[in-house]
DNA sequence: ATCCTGAATCCTGGATACAAAAATTACGAG
DNA sequence: CTCGTAATTTTTGTATCCAGGATTCAGGAT
């Protein structure tokens, strides 16, 4: 990292470049920033600022921008500005219904596949997992969680796949967190989590795409419970797990 | 200087007002040439002339370029600069892998949502394809296939789904007709078409995703069967149709 | 003729300054 | 308090400029 690029001011230090691109750098930082909820749903998100945070110019900010946007992380008002996507109900249907495809046709080619060091490592992630539930930790649940279905699609080694995980942790690091997540269902999850990858592992590919759909559309439907039992509260504004 | 943008040279037009961005609209007719072939699997594109020639400075144009990239329409070489994604066998496989998931579920959402209007259209296409069969017109045929499968994915009313129509358009659009696209197929497809519309319009969800599935299996097959038949010319070098 | 090497040139990635247009805010009158 | 206008931001796009990697090409050396 040539440029001082994350600390929030550096004057005056004009290192040489960084051999990679910096849109790069910049959409994976606003990304992370996003997924842990450092930039809240709504928020606006100024050019010179963020430019100025990052000691950049907006040349490459604002390719990072359309990337992002894109992804479907951030909306672009014309001549307004960008903010941050925030998640109503709609938007949340919507999003779990992609991801049970995804996450489907993800688990279907990685048991074709059957590349056992990606799945050994799925199994380390459950094994993580498993530890989070006892002294029930939400945060751990979450990060191992990601860690899984992002790891799924990984074993897939689908190049039409990877574009896809921007949704996946979408919904699973700021949705799920916010609105679905209850230690019954995260126990639920994880011997769901074990079948799938026990599918896998067999080289079960329908199997083992059906069972990653039902997982999808369970947690969906445990959100669809919580979001109509805080009925009234405003509905499914997306904020993010503290 | 508010240029006529796609005029190659339109001096003293400068009252021109963009009521939207230029990104959208460079990124729009990028999409088009390639999908069409105007711009050749491989060929290298250069900010200096392709901005020269769209009448605007290569700002807008480097933000296309990162939409383009995250399409996977282009391929970014660091300090290289862009070009035109070309595909190989591999690429091939994932593309119809991926697709068989997303118009599987583009058709499920459509038969839930009953979209009167959409489906009408979709049965539009079908008859338009039918008479394309007749006197045989490819060009005419990829049109419509086109129209039928990106129409599935409007129907089906999904923000997460319409990022995907450049992955579809990719595939129908130059993939297939390079590869897969025989009379013989092309009738069988058209039936396929009217079985998926059917189960649309009786809104059997579960119906008209697995039908859309095998159907794109099925495409697939059949660029397989040309591929092996084809074996040892180089390959699943993509080139359009004429 | 072929291969290697070094210089000239091209091009990308990035920074900066500037202008136009729209949106937001401030402000003052009624 | 409300409305309308002016001042200020902010986005969007243009025009330049620069550093340094990539390409090309000329001129030997083999």
């Amino acid at each position: 990292m040539r440029s001082a690029f994350m600390s929030t001011s550096d004057p005056g230090a004009h290192e040489w470049r960084s051999p990679i691109r910096l849109v790069d750098e910049v959409v994976k930082v606003l990304r992370e920033r996003i997924y842990s909820g450092a930039l809240r749903p709504g928020e606006v998100l100024r050019q010179e600022q963020i430019a100025a945070d990052f000691g950049i110019s907006r040349t490459p900010l604002r390719e990072a921008f359309r990337v992002l946007e894109r992804d479907g992380l951030i909306r672009n008002e014309p001549r307004r500005g960008v903010r941050v996507a925030s998640a109503d109900l709609r938007r949340l249907k919507d999003a779990y219904d992609v991801r049970e495809a995804i996450d489907g046709v993800a688990a279907r080619l990685a048991a074709g596949r059957r590349d056992a060091a990606a799945l050994d490592r799925l199994a380390a992630v459950i094994e993580a997992q498993r530890a989070a539930l006892e002294p029930w930790d939400p945060i751990a649940y979450t990060r191992t969680n990601v860690e899984f279905h992002v790891g799924i699609m990984e074993a897939a080694h689908n190049e039409f796949l990877t574009p896809q995980v921007p949704l996946v942790r979408m919904t699973a690091q700021v949705f799920t967190p916010a609105l679905a997540l209850s230690v019954e269902r995260a126990v639920r999850a994880v011997a769901e989590h074990e079948e799938i990858l026990a599918a896998m592992r067999a080289g079960d590919a329908a199997r083992a795409e059906e069972l990653a759909r039902a997982h999808i559309r369970r947690t969906r439907l445990s959100l669809d419970a919580r979001i109509s039992a805080a009925d009234g509260d405003g509905g499914a504004e997306g904020k993010a797990a503290p």
